[in-house]
DNA sequence: ACGTAAACGTA
DNA sequence: CGTACGTTTACGTG
């Protein structure tokens, strides 16, 4: 580094280059395991470690203002005023980063009543002064008057926050075509919508530029008002006096008084120590590495945001060889070795494998002998780390590869720090971990070029790594989520998806059969109703022209595309409009909602008449399983019609029977148990009927003498209430007048007050903390609940009030499904667990083993979860589904 | 080819 | 103006 003649003080506005940068980089992909966000902060960093290597200031400061309050605002109330609340996430990003600033050895400057541009102001007008050659950095374009010939201003594109613009003079007049002094002048004129200053009407840049010109400041102008022709002139005098005001708002202060001066500034030595603590803590390795490269004054690593490091990958061993790696491998990592199943359609192609010093690969051909080693090594109990293991354990397993110890998945691992929004991909979790980019073959690339680059030695190198970090990011609760719930999950959940559940294809194609007969009769009673002309009956477009023109029935709510024709609206228009077509219509959709379900049903069957759902363990963000593939978490059971359809759902040939179990009103009662509701809780315990029990209290009659009316309304509001339901909501749901709602809602409270205390400070609670948490430890971030977005902000609060209930009952069942697993297992059963409904398993019972079965599906149901209350479970069992069920 | 909106199935 | 999901169809955009 050259010493240039002329010191160099660079002064920057952090809060607006903090604020670019939040809004230039996606809020989502910066954020620490404790869920702070660092997006802005990121920006920052990065766009400084440009500027000190590529301007080399001798001197610099970093000013920030205090708060949205200053003299400015003590005058003018108005100005800022229509400023958005400073959004959630950016919240906090400012303090770290001036940690971060000081641990790089850069001094921070505030000062009460001012705001950062004043303080850039006195600093280059003294630096100036002292001879230094100033460059400013900001982006608030009243920044644009320190402009001259020893000042510069840097100021970001509207691209986004690496992108800085230059403006000397010369530019200022070529961008404005004003001198840089002049330029408030028209930012008077001109206004400043940002900051609620309006201008004077029809004056834009150009006008106020050729005033200037003319006149050269607003004071000028002033003085030749009236010679100013036209519509322009008129609109001048009149609103001359807002001109006046932005001239004084945004006059910087060049005096301000200061703790510090220019010669004060020059840069500090960075703290190594401090460095990597700040950094470590905001998860940001690769800025780390690129500050401590400044500061050794070294050339920097090749931009490791780019390209991580390659994996140290050893070549293909076999027999002995592959022996000794493993075993010194193992012994070099207790915490696992991670691994990765290659595979092509189902079938394994390839493994990685990697450990603390290296990473090797596998070339997977069935029948081969001399992976002897590591077949044994994947049996034993060695604990395995993978980034989405359960396909990759089952197509081990289709291989004829057995597969031991706990599957740690770092997939799963990042869902429990995110649950909004879990790594999709290795790559995304690479970055998010480690803030490293993981090298990945050229997508476009069908046939790699190079041979030689084992991806699958590579993933599994970065899998552990990135595994280990995750893991080692959990929180205490949630770590235990994670031993005791959801990692030994994965290999329940890989059993039941491999063995699926047998289906009726006679049977079930038999349904689809009738219903399209049925449907075409349908069609046929719809367009003889409606005129006779067909159409569409599945296009909400063409069916809003039929309903509403060509039929002229009353318009039903809006939607964002025209009326809605949901189920709803259209019984509401049976109700005011009779008319023909609209039961034609209702029934076309509900045997067409059938059929299609169906047929998506008829086309998973597997060859081995089985369908093999997906369970996506990530899948939610409350903690509970998702079903793809087909969704069977779906299968209709309302209408008897629906329930045709689990018919087809029946046990396989070396199986006698279908079990299902489920718990009765599981978020009930662990909203009692939440809650401590004596009352609530007593009831449980008597084992009473709950809905006839707590309609006896709200409306002040005998249990006996609960109506079903009465009965059907308190059902409705107690389940409503674990969703944040609203008095509103319940009159819509219940068909009565929201006063009568409102009612209800008050006399239950009045006798379950300590289900409305909890209710509440669930809410308080998670804005305090940021997250709510469940029974077992597992949380789910809310930052929407300060948001001064009203919607968003009630949106958040009801997902806040059901997620520990909602979640707690995930949490009980994944429990129960690994103490049964585990069960079947030990007591050696040939039974077989299949599916899960959320408060529901479904299992194929083998020969001679259902009653053992159904007591042992019952005790570890039940104990699950030790609550105030007991865990009621319903079995039932029959030869499809739906006579399982009760 | 892909994304979104509307509709609707479950707990 | 009730939480959590997944799938299909229509229809708009490339």
């Amino acid at each position: 580094m050259s010493a240039t003649a002329q010191p160099t003080l660079m002064v920057i506005d952090g809060h607006s280059l903090a604020f670019r940068a939040f809004f230039a980089l996606p809020v989502d992909s910066f954020v620490t395991a404790d869920g702070q966000h660092t997006n802005g902060i990121h920006g920052f960093i990065s766009m400084l470690i440009n500027l000190l290597k590529e301007e080399k200031p001798t001197h610099l400061a970093v000013a920030f203002d205090i708060s949205r309050h200053s003299f400015r605002t003590r005058e003018y109330p108005e100005y800022k005023a229509t400023r958005d609340a400073t959004p959630p996430e950016f919240k906090g990003q400012i303090p770290l980063l001036q940690d971060a600033l000081h641990a790089m050895g850069i001094q921070t400057i505030t000062k009460e009543d001012y705001e950062a541009d004043d303080i850039l102001a006195t600093l280059a007008t003294e630096g100036r002064e002292a001879g230094y050659r100033v460059l400013v950095v900001s982006g608030d374009r009243d920044s644009i008057q320190m402009v001259n010939d020893e000042v510069t201003l840097l100021y970001p594109s509207t691209q986004g926050v690496s992108k800085l613009t230059r403006y000397d003079p010369e530019k200022v007049f070529e961008r404005y075509a004003v001198r840089p002094e002049q330029y408030p002048d028209v930012a008077a004129l001109v206004g400043e919508k940002s900051d609620n200053l309006p201008g004077v009407p029809k004056v834009g840049e150009k006008t106020a530029a050729k005033w200037l010109a003319k006149w050269d400041s607003l004071q000028g102008i002033l003085d030749h008002e009236d010679e100013i022709p036209g519509k322009v002139g008129e609109s001048f005098r009149e609103h001359k006096g807002e001109a006046i005001r932005n001239r004084k708002l945004n006059r910087l202060v060049t005096d301000v008084e200061l703790p510090v001066g220019p010669k004060d500034l020059e840069r500090g030595q960075i703290d190594v120590a401090k460095v990597r603590e700040v950094f470590t803590r905001l998860q940001f390795r690769t800025l780390q590495e690129r500050v401590l490269a400044l500061a050794a004054d070294a050339p920097e690593q090749s931009g490791a945001d780019e390209a991580a490091e390659a994996a140290p990958v050893r070549g293909e061993l076999l027999d002995e060889e592959l022996e000794l790696w493993i075993a010194r491998a193992v012994e070099a990592a207790p915490d696992g070795l991670a691994l990765t199943v290659r595979q092509s359609d189902g079938a394994v192609t390839e493994i990685g494998v990697a450990g603390e010093t290296e990473a090797t690969a596998l070339g997977w051909l069935p029948e081969r002998a001399d992976y002897a080693p590591f077949e044994s090594w994947l049996a034993s109990d060695a604990p395995k780390l993978l980034f989405d293991a359960k396909p990759q354990v089952e197509a081990l397993r289709r291989a004829g590869l057995e597969i031991g110890g706990e599957l740690r998945d770092a997939q799963v691992a990042a869902w429990l720090h995110r649950p909004q929004n879990p790594p999709k991909r290795l790559a995304e979790l690479v970055q998010q971990q480690l803030d490293e980019a993981l090298p990945e073959g050229d997508p476009n690339e069908l046939v790699p070029l190079d041979e030689s680059v084992s991806y699958a030695a590579s993933d599994a190198w970065f899998t552990r790594r990135a595994t280990l970090a995750a893991i080692e990011r959990l929180a205490e609760p949630v770590r235990g989520v994670f031993d005791d719930i959801e990692t030994p999950l994965v290999p329940v959940l890989a059993r039941m998806e491999l063995q699926g559940v047998t289906i009726d294809r006679a049977f079930l194609q038999g349904l689809a059969d009738d219903l399209s007969e049925r449907i075409r009769c349908y069609e046929a009673e719809a367009f003889e109703a409606a005129g006779g002309e067909p159409f569409n009956l599945g296009s909400p477009k063409q069916l809003q022209t039929v309903l509403f023109e060509r039929l002229e029935m009353p318009k039903t709510r809006k939607t964002k595309t025209g009326f809605s024709t949901d189920a709803e609206s259209l019984a509401e228009l049976e109700r005011s409009t009779p008319h023909p077509f609209l039961g034609a219509l209702r029934r076309h959709r509900d045997a067409v909602k059938l059929r299609q379900i169906m047929e998506t049903l008829l086309k998973s069957i597997g060859d081995d008449s089985r369908i093999h759902t997906t369970y996506v363990q990530v899948g939610s963000a409350s903690g509970r399983l998702s079903s793809t593939d087909p969704n069977l978490q779906n299968i209709p059971i309302r209408s008897s019609e629906g329930r045709q359809i689990r018919r087809a759902f029946v046990h396989g040939p070396d199986f006698v029977e279908l079990l299902t179990a489920d718990y009765s009103q599981i978020e009930m009662r662990i909203m009692a148990h939440l809650s401590g509701d004596q009352e609530l809780i007593a009831a449980f315990n008597r084992g009473e009927d709950l809905h006839r029990f707590v309609g006896s209290r709200v409306f002040g009659v005998e249990p006996a003498d609960v109506t079903s009316d009465m009965r059907s309304k308190v059902k409705a509001m107690s389940y409503g209430l674990a969703y944040g339901l609203s008095a509103f909501g319940l009159s819509k749901q219940l068909q009565i007048d929201v006063a009568e709602a409102k009612r209800l809602m008050i006399e239950y409270f009045e006798r379950f007050g300590k289900v409305r205390d909890y209710l509440r400070d669930v809410v308080a609670q998670a804005r305090e903390d940021g997250y709510t948490q469940t029974i077992f430890g597992r949380r789910r971030p809310f930052p929407d609940l300060s948001s001064p977005n009203r919607i968003a902000r009630e949106n958040a609060e009801r997902a806040a009030l059901n997620s520990p209930i909602q979640g707690s009952a995930a949490d009980i069942i994944k429990r129960a499904m690994i103490a049964i697993d585990r069960r079947i297992a030990d007591e050696g059963l040939d039974s077989r667990m299949l599916l899960q409904v959320h408060d529901e398993l479904v299992l194929e019972v083998a020969a001679g083993e259902g009653d053992r079965l159904e007591a042992l599906v019952r005790e570890e149901m039940s104990g699950a979860a030790d609550l105030s209350v007991p865990l009621d479970v319903q079995v039932g069992r029959g030869p499809n589904w739906d006579e399982a069920g009760h």
